[in-house]
DNA sequence: CGAATTGTTGAATATTCTCAACAGAGGTGG
DNA sequence: CCACCTCTGTTGAGAATATTCAACAATTCG
């Protein structure tokens, strides 16, 4: 039985489908082997809570597949969605007592654990797992700056249009969606109205408006409710106003390249 | 003169003002040696570019004085400030080749740059210097997801009040500014009513009327358009609804905590 | 099949934005 | 030192956008 459980735990690793995009991805065999000796698999149904917010000491995990969502609550209930996690994103807050937010399943979730001490102590051992979650952690705050610029000037439809895109980018590579054409992109949402209402800091009611609105100016297809598909991600993409990043501004104040 | 430098470049860092809260702070000797070799001094007059966005390589520095702004800008030209930087805090975005925002000094500023090249050098040399940076990064991350909480979910009053609570709680340190009796703040604002709309998701009407708002309530009082005086810290703090975070959320969806 | 949940739609309201005028502060040159 | 100009900030009125409240429709679950 020990023996049993031992090769589980060393082909756990080779068989895990987000090994190379993971935070596992670029470490050392011997980093991946102390990581595996303290990883414990663990699924949660959708709704339920994984971290509380403000709770003593975080958690630890990789998201193995499904939809984490991370929501702060102001004390009149008003909420928001600080970020979702997909599969191979990274959940936890290392060097923080206090967990910022509040962790749920949107979807079913399967998770590869790690305990907060253990992991803490193989973060402080093997700086090669330390310097990957830093890059893992700059690119979430690159995201987080962009969500900014989304909340802080977009409209309701190019937020709805930045949300399903942005869906649309990372749930194709899950089991419930497929592209299928070129440009053509076919998925489940795995938030509800009002789940995505918190992520772009709207109502129910407006989200839904925009919703309707962009299905009947043909840029997206409501299969049901949930399932949507884009027939054109070009479209979508005006729609949201992806527009890559440009010259400085357009009227700066005074704006002159410093040399020295 | 070579000796004279030398000297000079010794004491920079012993006689640094903001050496024990910088990332330097918790470095070793050897650590701060060696960045002290690739240091440099540089003043930047307000309203110069420090950085561009999407420039080809970063810049790394230290604020010594002086208040920098990050800022995102859509093609049209709709922008947001996606943060500030203040003494002690540092400039740029590691492990990328092009720097996702624009940098630009809102008032005169020094920095302690360090050459793009030798700083990412050191940081893959010294494990030391990545852990500082990279719980540096940390702790941004955190600011800009309850700054996403502003955007997404506060009224324009609570906004403009947690914007002044933010100021009046980081720039007291600095010269420009001081703390008289207990509870009482007052400072001089580093940013101009555009600035300041372009860091809450506003206009600057909005802004100017709920300052207007906040002092006829005697929330805040104008000692000059740039000058402000706070009476009590509190009712400003509850003017920004800045209430500490609490249990998960008042009618969260079947909520359950998560054991195994 | 019926109840509960989730999503849509409409009408009235609230908030913020836009456009416009004006006021105060700061700088320049006569 | 003051007139003048520019830049920054304030204020008002009307318009646009999103919210609230309410009714209803569709979907899901037991």
């Amino acid at each position: 039985m020990e023996m049993f459980l031992s090769i589980d735990q060393a082909s756990r690793c080779t068989t895990c489908a987000i090994r190379h995009r993971s935070i596992c991805d670029a470490l050392s065999a011997t980093e991946i082997l102390s990581l595996n000796r303290i990883a414990r698999s663990r699924v949660v149904p959708a709704g339920q809570m994984i971290l509380g917010e403000g709770q003593a000491r975080s958690v630890f995990a990789n998201i193995v597949s499904g939809v984490v969502k991370l929501t702060k609550t102001l004390d009149d209930g008003r909420q928001h969605i600080i970020g979702l996690l997909f599969a191979s994103d990274f959940l936890g807050r290392a060097y923080r007592a206090e967990n910022p937010y509040f962790a749920e399943a949107a979807t079913d979730v399967e998770l590869c654990v790690f305990p907060t001490a253990g992991f803490e102590r193989l973060l402080a051992e093997h700086p090669g797992l330390e310097h990957r979650l830093f890059q893992y952690t700059l690119t979430e705050l690159d995201a987080c700056q962009e969500w900014m610029l989304l909340l802080a000037r977009k409209k309701a439809e190019e937020r709805v249009a930045s949300f399903l895109l942005m869906i649309a980018k990372r749930v194709p590579n899950m089991e419930c969606s497929r592209v299928e054409r070129r440009d053509e992109v076919h998925f489940v949402l795995p938030l509800s109205r009002a789940e995505i209402s918190d992520c772009l800091g709207l109502t129910i009611e407006t989200v839904s408006r925009q919703i309707t609105r962009l299905k009947t100016r043909g840029v997206i297809e409501l299969v049901n409710y949930r399932e949507i598909l884009i027939p054109d991600l070009a479209r979508l993409q005006e729609a949201a106003y992806d527009a890559p990043a440009k010259v400085p501004s357009p009227k700066a104040r005074r704006s002159v390249p410093a040399e020295d």
